[in-house]
RNA sequence: GGGGUCUUAGCUCAGCUGGGAGAGCAUCUGCCUUACAAGCAGAGGGUCAUAGGUUCGAGCCCUAUAGGCCCCACCA
């Protein structure tokens, strides 16, 4: 049968329909769609366009593994608004790369080699570097390789990695012209070191945990006074070696009178000053600090305003280093027992109390934090927050949701001296040359031929960048910057930026003040903060939780659409959602709906004759809409569809001009899936068998114009499955291509719209009926449909066949008023009509006054409330006039139907 | 300590500048109506966290309270 229907084509006309497959197949279409979008060059973006232009950088990936949901939420957003833009004609750059994630993948390889018998300083810098870049390129390929499978429309071609040539000469540039400009510096400061991975480590990637521990009170005698102590307290007692001082508070009466005086430190028998500070509470412990300026953050504050010595006591894997003493080489935390015990059995511990207080580790390792000084390189912030601020505030930048720019305000407002330098080798080495006889700094590509003191041989510093130093460059260190290229012309500024609230803090405020301080404008104007995506139970997805789900896995199980649609279905700018296997599920049954929706307009299309299809072929071309052929007469419900569908245009539209992405793709589904699908499609299924050849023929061009537009709508969540269906019902060359809809004054029908809406109230409330008395479907009924207004009347009358499929009707008859009834008729009230069944045999009389005293109830609730409403003089006077005259007509309404109840509980109660 | 955010149907969440609460899933009922059972039709289910306030009118604005979450800072 089918075959034959396919010969009937092949042999008839010049328009030959392409079959779509019979089951929704995404596995088989996905990979065979986006190699051709590859071939044909789509994603590329041309810098000599005089199209406006749309940019985008993605956040690149860490190149320390695969990509994992958030990933995929992230590029799908950035997917989506590209597609969007692309459609509506602008040349789009999606600008993709990867970050080489410096002490990430610093560790990643470290534990490779590890497992490997091989060791970091075995190899040296140089063999490390290329098992790096061996790692690098692997992890590279596999990233870009899933992003292909997710649909990632972004410009392959200019792909860039955050350490390829380009980026490091920009790195070297922004260094350079930063240090020139006096805006970085070296310094010996407090920094946060890591002794794990032995590096420094920037404020940002200490995490906070609060541990239960203990605080330590500990005698300290005074010096010169027998008998006299201070009682200091600590929660690290092995720190007490590097004291330098006793802290007290000036205003403090009980400690007064021994600031200038010496203390002696226990064990080490060492004097050390009392100084008066304010950082002493007098309310907090005993009032009393030991001062260790060297291992804490406030000491050092206190330590340089009293100037006093800094001892540093840990070598750089946190054990101690106290030279001739038992405590050299033990371990921090071994230190830390030794310590007490000895200040116990000297006499010199007071007490030990349980303590709750909060402890810097590393976000990377874990590993507790130490605060150390050392010799490091910082960029100045003072500048920098100013222009993040101004930035703000003169609407060059935009965050969505809006509250995300206070938490940008919060840290700005914040924020410190940043600590670039980094003691890894993998990663952008510092630009800095010291002269091996009198250590003079020179900043630059490379070293001077000679020192100002002669000498002719230099040593680089030995520190890499931290790797969002790099990131900060991203926008325009990948369009060819510093160098003045076509590409950084036609596409830098960036117009959005999509990333998660989590990253705020590291990259966006980073990129907007380098962006400002090297071009002068901020990178990008709008900021497009999504939330995580977190499991059914709605905690983090986590490598040690395991609860990580594999966004592959669900492509190659259910298909690339199914999982952007259902990450971006009710996603919220900033908001966090949850991965539930349902949400997929669903995406892909709308996915299948779509198809097989398709493929009933094409079976239909195939059966039918040469005109229908000459018209068929011509509905839905790129002119817009709006533009309907003469020859083609609309019935009322191809003028419903239609107007609806000009109404979703303009809606979905202005949802993706303002970042809605998860309401722009609610529209479209529910135009499709319940306007299209479940009305249209049905309304419509009559006429194309039927008789009236114009009838047919409108049909056609009106299920092909609606398809093919809520495709094009549809294409930039869902590319792969719009554009196989696509390319089979037109012979366009791509929807990726294909002008996106733009919204038409010409197709508004709102008296068809309300026409049908009628319609389809009374459809439901007699499904609704024949359900409630569970008449089978296969049962006729007629239908009386009792209405005053003559134009409803029309209605009824014009869509009667269209309506009889709908609900089962054998026939329906209109009237202005009820005559000729059966008694016994079950009787309905819509809007604007009654309506009368008679189904006498099938009607429970008492039940059925019973439904209609209950109606009666809710009615008589609605007009008090109306009545109310409007004799309230306070509404009618205060309240806008059409909110006024809204409830008036909504009283009329109410009176209405409740005449029309009223009158049938009449009837049946004889 | 500072800032942010959330509390709406059994679950997951929408709800745009205030004008009588929505979707999906789940549940229940009936349907293999030849595009689709990955489906169709229908139904039930909500004091919009609590208490005040502003307003003709509050899920939405203000204040307080309770609970949840996030970020920053501090914690000898």
């Amino acid at each position: 049968m089918e075959e034959e229907l396919q010969k009937d084509v092949n042999v008839s006309g010049e328009y030959v329909m392409k079959e779509l497959a019979k089951n929704y197949n995404p596995e088989e279409m996905e990979g065979r769609i986006y190699q051709r979008w590859m071939d044909k060059k789509y994603f590329h973006a041309d810098e000599d366009s005089l199209k406006k232009s749309f940019s985008i950088s993605m956040p690149p990936p860490n190149v320390t593994g695969q990509l994992h949901m958030g990933h995929a939420l992230d590029n799908t957003l950035q997917d989506t608004l590209c597609r969007y833009k692309r459609m509506k004609g602008y040349e789009v750059l999606w600008q993709p790369g990867t970050d080489h994630a410096a002490i990430a993948t610093e560790v990643k390889v470290i534990n490779k080699l590890k497992a490997e018998g091989k060791d970091k300083h075995d190899l040296g810098r140089e063999g490390f570097l290329k098992e790096a870049w061996a790692w690098k390129e692997e992890y590279e390929s596999k990233i870009v390789n899933q992003m292909y499978k997710l649909g990632v429309s972004a410009d392959w071609d200019r792909i860039r990695f955050t350490m390829d040539e380009g980026c490091s000469r920009a790195v070297e540039y922004v260094f350079t012209d930063l240090y020139n400009k006096g805006l970085i510096y070296k310094g010996n400061r407090m920094i946060n070191w890591c002794p794990v991975c032995k590096t420094s480590i920037s404020d940002a990637e200490v995490i906070h945990e609060d541990q239960d521990s203990f605080l330590w009170h500990i005698r300290y005698p005074v010096a010169g006074e027998e008998g006299r102590f201070l009682e200091v307290a600590t929660t690290r007692p092995e720190t007490m070696f590097g004291d330098t001082a006793v802290a007290v508070n000036p205003e403090d009466d009980r400690y007064k009178d021994l600031i200038g005086k010496n203390v002696i430190l226990p064990l080490l028998n060492k004097e050390i000053p009392v100084v008066g500070d304010e950082h002493a509470d007098m309310e907090f412990g005993t009032g009393c600090v030991k001062i260790t300026p060297a291992h804490d953050p406030n000491d050092y504050e206190v330590g340089k305003r009293h100037g006093l010595p800094e001892i540093c006591i840990m070598h750089d894997d946190a054990t101690i280093d106290l030279p001739g003493t038992k405590y050299d080489g033990m371990d921090r935390y071994a230190a830390r027992d030794e310590v007490e015990k000895d200040l116990k059995d000297q006499g010199y511990l007071v007490k030990k109390v349980p303590h709750t207080h909060s402890v810097g580790t590393h976000d990377r390792c874990g590993a507790t934090v130490e605060p150390m000084i050392k010799p490091q390189w910082f960029v100045k912030m003072d500048r920098f927050a100013e222009h993040c601020k101004n930035a703000l505030e003169s609407g060059e930048l935009k965050f969505i949701p809006e509250n995300y720019s206070r938490t940008y305000m919060n840290w700005v407002n914040n924020i410190k001296d940043w600590c670039i330098s980094r003691q890894l080798w993998w990663g952008h080495r510092i630009p800095a040359w010291y002269c091996d006889s009198c250590g003079k700094i020179y900043v630059g590509h490379s070293a001077p031929e000679a020192c100002e003191c002669g000498c002719r041989s230099f040593t680089q510093d030995e520190d890499t960048l931290d790797t969002w130093f790099s990131s900060a460059l991203w926008p325009f260190s990948t369009l060819g910057w510093p160098e003045d290229t076509k590409a950084y012309r036609k596409f830098y500024p960036n117009d959005v930026l999509v990333t998660g609230y989590d990253i705020i803090f590291f990259w966006v405020i980073r990129m907007v003040f380098s962006g400002i301080e090297q071009t002068g404008k901020c990178p990008f104007s709008n900021v497009l903060i999504h939330g995580l995506v977190r499991d059914e139970q709605g905690r983090k997805m986590s490598k040690s939780l395991g609860n990580g789900i594999d966004p592959l896995k669900v492509v190659s199980e259910y298909g690339a659409d199914a999982l952007r649609g259902a990450l971006l279905t009710g996603n919220a700018p900033g908001n966090d959602m949850r991965y539930s296997e349902k949400k997929i599920t669903n995406a892909r049954n709308f996915a299948n709906k779509v198809w097989n929706a398709s493929r009933f307009v094409i079976m239909n299309v195939e059966k039918a004759g040469d005109e229908e299809r000459r018209v068929f072929e011509e509905a839905g071309k790129d002119e817009g809409l709006g533009k309907i052929p003469c020859g083609i007469s609309l019935q009322k419900e191809d003028k419903w569809i239609l107007s609806r569908l000009n109404g979703l245009v303009d809606n979905v539209t202005r949802n993706m001009d303002s970042f809605e992405l998860g309401v722009a793709l609610d529209n479209v589904t529910g135009f499709m899936w319940d306007e299209f699908c479940d009305w249209y499609i049905e309304m419509v299924k009559s006429r194309l068998n039927g008789e009236d050849k114009e009838s047919r023929k409108a049909a056609f061009w009106t299920l092909k114009t609606v398809l093919v537009y809520g495709l094009k709508m549809l294409h930039p969540f869902m590319p792969f499955i719009t554009e196989e269906i696509y390319d089979n019902i037109t012979d366009e060359e791509s929807i990726m291509i294909s002008a996106y809809p733009e919204y038409s004054s010409e197709l508004v029908f709102s008296e068809d719209e309300a026409d049908v809406e009628s319609i389809k109230d009374a459809v439901r409330a007699i499904r609704n009926m024949r359900s409630e008395k569970n008449v089978p479907p296969s049962k006729r009924s007629m239908v009386y449909v009792v209405a005053e207004d003559e134009k409803v009347r029309r209605a009824f009358e014009e869509m009667k066949n269209v309506a009889k499929g709908l609900c089962s009707a054998s026939d329906i008859i209109t009237m202005a008023e009820k005559q000729g009834i059966d008694k016994n008729a079950v009787s309905l009230v819509t809007k604007n009509a009654s309506i009368y069944i008679p189904l006498s045999d099938l009607i429970d009389p008492e039940k059925e006054i019973e439904r209609l005293k209950k109606e009666e109830e809710r009615l008589k609730g609605e007009l008090k409330r109306s009545r109310s409403m409007l004799s309230n003089e306070k509404f009618t006077s205060k309240a806008p006039k059409e909110k006024v005259e809204e409830e008036q007509n909504k009283l009329l309404m109410y009176e209405e139907m409740m005449k029309k109840v009223v009158e049938q509980l009449k009837e049946l109660e004889g």
